[in-house]
DNA sequence: CGCGCGATTGAGTAATTTCAAATCTAGTGG
DNA sequence: CCACTAGATTTGAAATTACTCAATCGCGCG
């Protein structure tokens, strides 16, 4: 399962037998299980996860009690409550797995000195910050200038195999519309 | 104007003056007159912008034809097409001078240069990009969770200067909403 | 068989949009 | 100093979109 982190990284920096082995050494890996929360709202968020297996998802509770999912993270994929993670601060989301999960993690501080001891891996995290931040610049685009089926649709192509493994009311939820109304969309 | 510019970087990493010398190099300046595109979708957007005095706004043209603007630069902020920057694609955002702006640019060739030159600005340019994914995450929640008056008083809150620089409709289109209805919202 | 979860449907309601018209305001030239 | 204009803002009224609440349906599993 180290392989698949790896592979993730490898899809942006070459590096060595030695030098993954000294990335690896950085993160710790744990499994969850269905319905088990890798973060909780209130408590501290110390870990950025990447998923190897499973499925896990951020949300937001707001003043209403309403949930707002935030993100989905399947196998590959990078998951935290990125504000308390990058500022040591409390928790404001929910990270939940919605499968049984395997995944890799690091703390703040070993991502910082695995950054300054390993040139190529700041290079790595900047690039993947960088592909984040135009994902969410273009969801932000995607809430202003679509509609409740638009948005739907795009995410059909986009994400095709989330919609066998994720209940609609959560994807209806990640688009920002209701249960009822994501039913409604023909 | 420079010292707008090493400010900014000395926010986040401290710079000698040689340093400080090699950074600017691979920078390049430009003034624009109000209502001047600096980027036009279908163009190149090869330059990332630090608006040293002025404002710009960036803004996506839906196909109906409907403007929604993704964000304003005034002075201290940066602004690009990220998506096309990074990917060197045809510009799918505009840029607009909304008053006469002076700007300092870096294209995505000289950026990875200086990254690889001085340790130091790849740094900075990760935890800028990390600020900004929280930033668009946030924006994100907001959409998802907050009614048309509370976007709006939080608005306020955070960029009250903007209030009085930018029309009141740029700004409805900034929050997602019409124009009439943020002149309702009392 | 019956429970429980997820999905759907119906009806009424609330928020926001659209289109049109009126009003306000700042800057300009006479 | 005033009239005028262009841009910005406000207001009104109808239409639309999506939400909420409630009830029903479907189905896999013990």
């Amino acid at each position: 399962m180290e392989s698949v982190l790896r592979r993730q990284i490898e899809a942006i920096v070459v590096l060595t037998d030695e030098e993954f082995q000294k990335v690896i050494s950085y993160f710790g890996m744990r499994k969850y299980k269905k319905n088990q929360y890798p973060v909780q709202a209130g408590d501290p968020a110390p870990n950025d996860f990447f998923v190897t297996a499973g499925l896990i998802q951020s949300s937001y509770t707001d003043e209403q009690g309403k949930d707002h999912i935030v993100q989905f993270a399947p196998e590959n994929w990078w998951i935290s409550d990125p504000q308390s993670y990058h500022n040591s601060l409390p928790a404001t989301l929910n990270l939940l797995c919605l499968e049984d999960t395997q995944t890799y993690f690091i703390s703040l501080e070993n991502r910082e000195k695995l950054c300054a001891d390993l040139h190529k891996m700041e290079y790595f995290f900047r690039k993947k910050t960088q592909a984040g931040y135009i994902a969410l610049q273009r969801r932000i685009i995607s809430l202003m200038s679509q509609s409740a089926k638009e948005r739907y649709d795009q995410f059909i192509q986009l994400y095709p195999q989330l919609l066998q493994r994720v209940p609609k009311a959560l994807i209806a939820s990640y688009l920002g519309i209701s249960r009822e109304t994501l039913s409604r969309l023909s």
